[in-house]
RNA sequence: GCCCUCGUAGCUCAGCAGGAUAGAGCAACCGCCUCCUAAGCGGUAGGUCGCAGGUUCGAAUCCUGCCGAGGGCACCA
């Protein structure tokens, strides 16, 4: 529909240019396309334009004046019933009832298609999100960044890029190592073993649950004496230890656990750990309606070569140097505050390396836009992949990084702690269970990914008015109820007629309804393009409310036939566009309520 | 100290590639069910858009400074 007028704002333009009247040397040989807008008032009709007023110095011309010249070049459309110059030089545009008709009729002929498009023309977009490190369950900020992550992925699906959601495993490193050996010290203590548990060990329950499972499976064949595992080890950092490093004594108990295990058993401890953790977290965001084509190993990077490989293109760039011991990348050159490290005196790669290595293949791979979505207390590491694939020569802007705040749970008005020590949920999955996975989904993507989120527990889970998901889901069990009731009477659900009789349409809540339909291919556009899901979910409760205005009212099921056609018919269009928007979000689309 | 994000109605937030009187939902107050689910609808009230400058025909929106909130500044991941 916007294009539409947009079409025509652009036909007066090129035919002022041919008379003239615009020269096209003043926009460098090529006229500018011109920029339509809702209206906010609807006094101002349905579409305004500014570009009499943008044009108006380089064309030479007062801006009312050439709006008027504009208004007068435009090519008659049955779309418009009036156009009219305003303000200090708007051109507002007055739609027919009938394009609002004619746009119901398209949504009904359309289906699930509709507000769908063909922008992204089919390229390649990589969503990487989540990503969390398989050390432990997802906990709720995580479920932010998968909700905001599935989303964004789904909305650039709908208009038309080919999108791949990538989980990037890190299953390398130290602290899959502290895991491992989490998991062993416990299953030690299920042996008899009697131990004090390192202070930066993973304390959860779900270790001694993999640790049960280790000692249930295979009896004593992983133990070691507590003694010789805690063998000349630096002190913990604990009470009455005033010298303890905690650091120290996990990597020492680390140590002696791969030498008293020996490599294939240590191994096995670790598989286990991992793939205990990721099974939990790929079945915790299958649950939740995260969906991936790709669970890309960080250990693979390295086991390629391609790790090695990245550190050998940014030597050959000449942006790497050694120091005290260690391999630098010279990052400070390419916008970030300080020089990284990328291979540490102990000869061990960075997990810096191994991202430069990652987002290099990412941009290897073929996508035309590359989007990481990371909780923003990693926006201290954008300006160093940048810098990386900068001084790799790669286009840097093809990758954005969206950063997602955390978000602050509220129950009964008072903040939810979050540590781990306290009794009160963390998890992901404990969140869907408390407020289900359709409330879940919809606030979390509620709010602008930067904004910081108070989440509200007891909202979320309240059937009520207040609470926005089932305010929206009531809005569709409501037509679906209405549909029902027409069908026990024996009246036509699907209409045979067509697109006939929707001009019957034209009381005050009907056209209102009529054209918040006609806004939603826009939305989705716009909530895609920016990554801002939130203008979905608003746009969904808007769509709702003028449901039920329109269900309080007006009467659907009335006497007059081809009025209850038509009626029917719109909210057909409601239906679709409810079901196809919050579908989008995640979030089911009930029958009854 | 430096960097990032945010600061809009009592609360939670939209609006920010500048545009015509600043919006919504809660909460408050007043109304609406003989009628397809009142898990609903309508109305009233409520704001010097953190503060101060600047850019321009026009600034909540862009720029600078300050104040406030959160986060980040590892040879951790």
């Amino acid at each position: 529909m916007k294009q539409q007028i947009q079409g025509l704002v652009q036909d007066a333009l090129e035919q002022l240019a041919a008379q003239g009247a615009l020269t096209l040397e003043a926009f460098q040989g090529e006229l500018p396309t011109p920029q339509i807008e809702r209206t906010r008032d609807e006094t101002h009709g349905d579409f305004a334009t500014n570009a009499a007023m943008v044009l108006a110095k380089r064309a030479g011309m007062r801006p009312r004046d050439l709006a008027e010249r504009l208004v007068a070049a435009l090519p008659s459309s049955p779309a418009v019933a009036r156009v009219e110059v305003a303000g200090p030089g708007f051109i507002n545009f007055h739609l027919a009832a009938d394009a609002y008709h004619a746009q119901l009729a398209e949504i009904l002929i359309s289906g699930p298609d509709y507000g769908r498009s063909q922008l992204g023309a089919g390229k390649r977009v990589q969503v990487e999100f989540v990503s969390a490190n398989p050390t432990g369950p997802l906990h709720v900020g995580h479920g932010r960044g998968a909700a905001y992550g599935a989303v964004v992925a789904d909305l650039l699906t709908a208009v038309g890029f080919d999108v791949h959601r990538e989980y990037y495993v890190n299953d390398a490193g130290r602290q899959m190592d502290i895991l491992c050996a989490s998991v062993w010290l416990r299953y030690l203590e299920l042996c008899g073993e009697d131990l004090v548990f390192p202070s930066n060990g993973y304390k959860g329950d779900y270790v001694w649950d993999i640790a049960a499972s280790l000692h249930r499976e295979h009896g004593d064949d992983y133990r070691v004496e507590a003694g010789q595992v805690f063998a000349g080890l630096p002190p913990d950092e604990i009470d009455g230890e005033p010298n303890g490093d905690k650091e120290a004594h996990i990597d020492g108990l680390i140590e002696n656990a791969k030498r008293l295990l020996g490599d294939n058993r240590y191994r096995f401890v670790f598989e286990l750990g991992l793939n205990t953790i990721l099974d939990d977290i790929r079945q915790d965001l299958a649950e939740f309606g995260a969906s991936y084509q790709e669970w890309y190993s960080e250990r693979t990077l390295t086991e390629s070569g391609a790790v090695n490989r990245a550190i050998g293109r940014l030597r050959e760039c000449g942006h790497v140097y050694e120091q005290a011991g260690a391999l630098w990348f010279r990052s400070s050159a390419f916008g970030d505050e300080k020089d990284r490290v990328l291979v540490r005196d102990n000869g061990q790669t960075t997990y810096f390396a191994s991202d430069i290595a990652y987002h290099m293949d990412k941009l290897e791979r073929g996508f035309e836009r590359v989007i990481d979505i990371w909780g923003a207390d990693h926006h201290g590491y954008v300006p160093r992949v940048k810098a990386a694939l900068k001084a790799l020569g790669d286009e840097a802007e093809r990758l954005d990084v969206l950063l997602v705040q955390f978000a602050v749970l509220y129950r009964g008005g008072e903040k939810v702690q979050m540590s781990t020590r306290s009794g009160e949920f963390v998890t992901l999955r404990q969140l869907r269970k408390e407020v289900g996975r359709d409330a879940a989904r919809f606030f979390y993507v509620m709010r602008r990914c930067e904004q910081h989120m108070d989440f509200d527990l007891d909202l979320a889970k309240s059937q009520s008015a207040d609470n926005p998901v089932y305010y929206c889901q009531y809005a569709h069990a409501r037509i679906e109820s209405v549909l029902r009731q027409a069908a026990e009477r024996g009246i036509l659900v699907e209409p045979s007629s067509g697109t006939k009789h929707l001009e019957r349409l034209e009381t005050e809540h009907e056209l209102a309804l009529l054209k918040t339909l006609s806004r939603y291919p826009e939305v989705v556009e716009a909530a895609a393009l920016s990554h801002e899901p939130h203008l979905l979910t608003h746009y969904l409760r808007e769509l709702a409310n003028a449901l039920h205005t329109y269900y309080n009212a007006h009467q659907f099921l009335v006497d007059d036939g081809t009025l209850r056609d038509a009626r029917i018919k719109l909210i057909l269009g409601v239906r679709q566009v409810l079901r196809s928007g919050l579908g989008l979000i995640g979030v089911s689309a009930p029958a009854q309520m």
